[in-house]
DNA sequence: GATGATGGTGTTATGAGATAACATCACGGT
DNA sequence: ACCGTGATGTTATCTCATAACACCATCATC
């Protein structure tokens, strides 16, 4: 793990939340000094590799993973109104298992990023 | 349906796979003359919240509803190799739901994208 | 028939997200 | 010593998406 992409997965670890690429650009250096935006992309396609962190495409942002599994489908539950973010555990479901067999896909990996409401957020 | 509306969801479906937005944008005149970004992303907006397209993040493409179903998860298998794309029926899986109920989430739509390889880009 | 609310369009400009391309450096194997 | 591999630093640029404003049609209401 080389400081670069150690710094990365320390600033998405300590914000707990899905953060911006550019967000992570800005607070790279430790005296404040921005990085220059390939340091921190390729750190976070190092970590994603990893699978250590993950890209939230919806919503472009990225964050550490939570998941212990090893192999699994990465699955948000995402708040439209305030952004809160939580990532559960969701083993590639069975229906798009079958599905990609039936269509000959060898499917690598998936995200399913699921929009809606918090409880905070959710109307009464 | 407007005309501007009209035309971007009849490229979508003469395309028959997922497009770039600024494909849509460059191919809009009949003329060969492109739309204004706006023009192409407000058409987008409103096909999807129609459920007549969609927008596959992972990609950054837009596809039209190849799903009857009025109420799915849009959910697509994506070739990392050579794009192809198809759209498969998944209705939101019961992992998902239980775990939005636990977490006290309300989810409006589910998006899943595998990506892996289609049968022809297939490794023996 | 004037008024105003609503929703769609056209236009300019700009903001946000991501990568290409090249130079340099450290490491390990032969 | 030499080369291959993989990581980093740097500049520049590309792609994706939206803000903000003006204008116009439609429809309900007074």
């Amino acid at each position: 793990m080389t400081p670069p992409r150690l710094r990365v997965l320390e600033l998405l670890l300590t914000a707990g939340e899905p953060v911006k690429a550019y967000d992570l650009i800005a607070r790279f250096g430790e005296d404040g000094q921005p990085a220059k935006p390939p340091t921190v992309y390729r750190a976070l396609e190092f970590l994603e590799r990893k699978g250590l962190a993950h890209r939230i495409a919806s919503i472009s942002a990225y964050v550490a993973c939570t998941s212990g599994a090893a192999d699994h489908a990465a699955a948000f539950l995402i708040c439209d109104c305030c952004g809160a973010t939580s990532e559960v555990s969701a083993p590639v479901a069975g229906d798009l298992g079958r599905a990609a067999e039936a269509a000959g896909y060898v499917i690598a990996r998936t995200t399913i990023e699921a929009h809606g409401r918090c409880p905070a957020c959710r109307p009464a």
